[in-house]
DNA sequence: GCGACAG
DNA sequence: ATCTTGTCGC
């Protein structure tokens, strides 16, 4: 898969702030998704010491939700973590899964936000506009201020970071934690929203995402 | 100014 | 992110 915007890659804090904000104008807001075929979830494991990691990135079929391609790789990293300049983080081991995937899916779900960010343009923003694909990012916590969704699934509510509303707090399970939705790239939110709900027919979390948290900790594993 | 803070 | 006991439920 061929990507964007490669060389704009920071040394230092200052420096990948700036990227951000350079990066930002690039993200495109609104749109839907015909009738997306593939879908592919994206995660990182990290191992306590060493900086180990592994990236994975599984590809269901958006209809059945089976797996149709994978990609998996370990690695290391040397970008601290820090909250805001997360993606410089997960990026590099991201990027390098992304082009060794057989396929080009229609759509990405990133385990974190998208404008749903200090500086509107998360990780979900970042894999949005390298790739040029439509994407969601779909985090377990939150960087912004919300009131608590009904109890049933589906119930939501707006996301806020200051006065803007940036993505949503959505149940995705009766009962469940709620959790936080917002664009990454090249569709709206309600589309966003509507998506992470059929991706997430059983558990909290989108399968895309469960998919790739499974083999990427088998990747660390074995 | 202080605390909180995706994974 | 990762470390973990017991507990509840399919």
């Amino acid at each position: 898969m061929r990507l964007h915007h490669l060389h704009e890659w920071p040394m230092t804090v200052d420096e990948a702030e700036a990227v951000q904000e350079r990066l930002r104008g690039l993200v495109k807001v609104g749109g839907t998704i015909p009738r997306p075929r593939t879908v592919a979830g994206l995660d990182v494991a990290y191992e306590e010491d060493s900086g180990r990691l592994a990236a994975a990135i599984s590809v269901l079929d958006a209809e059945t939700l089976d797996q149709v391609d994978e990609s998996i790789l370990t690695g290391s990293t040397d970008f601290p973590y820090v909250t805001g300049l997360f993606a410089f983080r997960e990026l590099p081991s991201l990027i390098r899964a992304l082009q060794e995937l057989r396929t080009r899916p229609d759509l990405l779900v990133v385990d974190g936000h998208g404008l749903a960010h200090p500086r509107r343009f998360g990780l979900a923003c970042h894999v949005g506009v390298l790739t040029d694909l439509p994407c969601i990012g779909v985090a377990k916590t939150s960087l912004g201020r919300y009131e608590p969704p009904g109890p049933a699934r589906g119930d939501w509510t707006p996301l806020r970071i200051g006065e803007d509303v940036v993505g949503r707090a959505l149940r995705t399970q009766d009962e469940v934690k709620p959790v936080f939705v917002s664009v990454g790239h090249k569709l709206d939110l309600e589309v966003a929203a509507r998506l992470t709900l059929w991706l997430s027919p059983r558990y909290r979390l989108p399968e895309t995402t469960r998919h790739a948290d499974h083999l990427a900790r088998a990747a660390l594993a074995g």
